[in-house]
DNA sequence: TTCCATTATGTAACCAGTTACACAAATATA
DNA sequence: TATATTTGTGTAACTGGTTACATAATGGAA
């Protein structure tokens, strides 16, 4: 307990929220090379999506995972490059790409799904000390949701 | 609670953790940008650590903080870049940098904590609901510690 | 005292996200 | 039906972090 954010309080809170989302996401990284999967920490969610509808465009992926469109660009590309996700066109709208998984997904899938098993162990691991934190961390969104950091903090230093 | 991130449970964590941390980046920023200060996310720790010592190198800052010395260089050079900070020779070491706040930096503090207590009362805001949160995301941080996500993962997977 | 290991910093290349802008296709409206 | 708006995707430039490598200065040990 001598880490400086943690003696900071809600003045570290930011810091230590970016530290740990950032080391899940090289450790992630590096588990995927480690094991020999070619694929990046987040093509899991995209994978995962494909399991409850055939088709999505760009757009779906980008509403449902609450990312911008043009990291979903990105991510799709690498997933096509990698020959994981292929497009068809749609027949009414010249603009859009419907998306489907590649029989190599399918096929590759099964193999992918016991290392995310793990992961959720894993994720299970590290709040297992924590039994409020999942909950909670979905009221800390509903309030960043509700108003956000810049909205807020502006308000406050009218206030103060 | 449709967000598919959170719908995965466990499975979504690192995700949700990720969107959160990148929009209290992006918003803060943001609010920086809005009200003409020319600072960057995290020069507020940087310039709290010389609050407790007057004199700090690279290397200081990047153990205080959890960062690599890399993200400390280019933290370190903005902040030279825009005169908030000066180095002073090492007279027993000429590897190191000592630095130190210039007197534009002290001047303009005060206005800068203003700043900053807003958004500590921000941060007090989002957590209003989660009266845990800070102590749970410690034991989480424990856990991440003490072993890896990849190497957690890792003995979960031969175990599975 | 010379040589080896360690430390402090710097640099390059990469990565995963963002905002801002562009533009064609589709849709709605005057 | 012509035009204005909205939608879907793409691209560029930026940001804040990482790892891997390089190098010079220091310190310790043979």
């Amino acid at each position: 307990m001598e880490d400086f954010l943690t003696l900071l309080g809600h003045e570290g809170l930011a810091g230590r929220l970016k530290r740990l989302s950032d080391e899940l996401l090289y450790s992630t990284r590096d588990y995927y090379k480690s094991v020999g999967l070619d694929i990046g920490p987040n093509w899991h969610l995209v994978f995962l999506l494909f399991e409850k509808k055939e088709e999505l465009t760009i757009t779906d992926i980008s509403e449902a995972l609450n990312m911008s469109h043009p990291a979903i660009v990105k991510i799709v590309s690498s997933m096509k490059e990698k020959g994981y996700l292929q497009n068809k066109k749609d027949e009414n709208d010249a603009r859009k790409q419907n998306l489907m998984l590649t029989e190599k997904a399918k096929s590759k899938l099964p193999e992918f799904k016991k290392h995310w098993e793990a992961g959720i162990l894993t994720m299970q691991q590290l709040v297992s000390d924590s039994p409020n934190f999942l909950e909670e961390l979905s009221y800390v969104e509903a309030k960043f949701k509700e108003r956000n950091y810049k909205e807020r903090t502006f308000e406050n230093f009218k206030a103060g």
